[in-house]
DNA sequence: ACCTGAACACCGTTCAAGT
DNA sequence: ACCTGAACACCGTTCAAGT
């Protein structure tokens, strides 16, 4: 039993190994694992199907979260973690140069807003509610940290116009979610989204007046 | 009972004019503006709730809605007329000169957005489904009719970037519809919400690049 | 410490039956 | 033509009881 627990994180898929591979063990990381992969794939959420598909019964859940919105909650704050990850992979892997690292990090981002449209909703919703909690908005604002250094330094070699560099990082992100919101909603014509990225960091760093 | 049913579009509240004003009538009419009440106020739709709080049964609302989709559809529908109103409102009430009239749409926009979210995002869900109805598509083209003749408007003097217009008009709106995102989600720092839309409206012709 | 089973108050949807 | 009432298969949450 503990041997199957401590593979859980690794392999997933925990509950085809063995008959009955918790009941107790790694309940609560199994169901974050699970709940993930619904909400990816369905992208709805019900606890009794978790448990169901889990093996165990519907109030078993209870012991790890104290109701939905906590499950809610941990999978929102692991969501901003990977995306500080992929965030900050996408700016190592781009050129040096600021336009290539803000496409990269725009490309990053409508990929992860469009792969996982029902996580990021979970996302923003998070932070709609005051009681947000602590974990969540630290995470956030990690996820956050290396787009806002990139409009920092971008203003220190006189690239990007001065100020709070939250002010133009707002815009700029506002325009990515934007996208990725349009995207998901089938608004945006065919073609590549990356393109439709690309074609936006251009207007956002030149503008829109003819040149 | 005929007097009633005429005067309820009007008045509003019809439920409390007699002691049962419909169980035939306007159902539909009651259910719609109801259903809207309810998705401003609390965020989330019931059909029993909805049918309780109109005095029918709950199975009363199939006669009119093939199920709880085609209602949130027909909401969706009328949310975009509204919505083609309110911006067809704003280039109207605002200067002549093209940055005026984008700003007074990015305004109106979000003023929408933060005060219908739950609505605005049917709005979105509406065309994710590929069976979207006919006059969904149909009100939600209409709705951004001005935008898009803005844009080409100003195309024509020689104040946009020549091209397609919808490739500058989708990633202002982007823009919009981003900042409408985060605002809702408490993301964005508190001050004026219109300081902030103004704000990237000059970001968005300018460019970011210092001048 | 962790989980179960029954219970409660909700859903959306269906369908025979009423008027 | 329009509505009701009972029924079905779901929810989330609670709680006494089991191991």
């Amino acid at each position: 039993m503990l041997s199957t627990s401590t593979r859980a994180g690794t392999l997933g898929d925990v509950a085809t190994v063995t008959t009955r591979p918790y009941h107790h063990g790694n309940l609560r990381a199994a169901l974050l694992e699970q709940a993930e992969r619904t909400l990816a794939e369905r992208g709805a959420l019900s606890l009794r199907e978790l448990a169901r598909e889990l093996g165990v019964s519907h109030a078993a859940p209870r012991r790890h979260f104290a109701d939905k919105q906590a499950l809610l909650d941990a999978l929102t704050e692991s969501g901003f973690d990977r995306l500080g990850r992929e965030l900050d992979a996408a700016i190592a892997g781009a050129a040096a140069d600021f336009t290539a690292r803000l496409t990269s990090l725009a490309c990053a981002y409508v990929d992860f807003a469009t792969q996982r449209a029902a996580l990021l909703e979970l996302m923003f919703a998070a932070k709609e509610r005051p009681d947000a909690a602590a974990g969540v908005r630290a995470a956030a604002d990690r996820a956050f940290a290396a787009p806002l250094a990139l409009f920092h330094e971008a203003q220190a070699v006189g690239e990007v116009v001065p100020g709070d560099p939250k002010r133009v990082a707002t815009v700029a992100w506002a325009c990515f979610q934007g996208l990725a919101a349009m995207a998901n909603g089938g608004m945006l014509e065919a073609g590549s989204l990356d393109d439709v990225v690309a074609d936006a960091v251009d207007r956002l760093v030149h503008g829109m007046r003819p040149r």
